[in-house]
DNA sequence: AAAGATACCTCGCCTGTCAAGGTATATATA
DNA sequence: TATATATACCTTGACAGGCGAGGTATCTTT
């Protein structure tokens, strides 16, 4: 593991939509997928990725469903809304601002340091 | 203003350390110039430096001492420690893994679309 | 005299993270 | 048969950092 949960504070809600952008998921597999994606680095927590759905359903960013599993757990589908693909598209414009600023303030990138 | 304070959570020591990097300073000039570097893009709130400050002299990674200010108002200057710049270089290449996975989470890069 | 800049500080609320605990189903293993 | 592991959901309560709001003191400008 190597992120840290204040590093990653913030980030949460554009996580799980940009799962939920390129289709329907449920918790578990968005909490696999990130693992994955990430050679384990980051692992959301449940806890923290439950409370996040809650967060992300009540500003309706996502909608859920039950899935209709005839074996195995019951799963709850999370589907992104027109306004939460507005949100992401924001998310995503803010996180390179966000980069350059962080850049700055760390002495990073080079630029403008001499004269 | 444009950075949301969950967004620069974990980054507000580094940012502290950066500038005590250069030069000792006190809280006043960091704030401002802060601002300056961001152009006005972001401020960060007078408690959050103090209580910052706070913390990272606890750890050690900064002193502090009184200016001998012989006008004006009293100056409570900072110095990085030698543990102070080996935690700065650490945080940041802690944030350039940062940037690439929070990249790779948000579909960002284009890198490994297609197979 | 009043306002504004410089300079410090604390208290207490708010919010997001997460450890710890729980439930239920299915499958593999000893 | 029991037990472990994987899948799948969930809540509670503690904790930590950001910050609004409030405070103090000095100096300069109007």
């Amino acid at each position: 593991m190597s992120l840290t949960s204040d590093v990653i504070r913030g980030h949460t809600e554009p996580i799980i939509l940009s799962h939920l952008i390129e289709k329907d998921s449920y918790g578990y597999q968005i909490n696999k997928e990130i693992l994955e994606k990430t050679d384990d680095m980051y692992e959301m927590k449940e806890a923290t990725l439950y409370s996040a759905f809650r967060r992300l359903e009540k500003a309706e960013l996502i909608i859920s469903y039950w899935g209709d599993e005839t074996v195995g757990a019951r799963r709850r589908y999370y589907s992104i809304t027109e306004k939460g693909r507005k949100a992401y598209e924001k998310y995503k414009k803010e996180w390179e601002t966000t980069k350059s600023i962080i850049d700055r303030l760390l002495n990073i990138g080079g630029k403008s340091n001499e004269q």
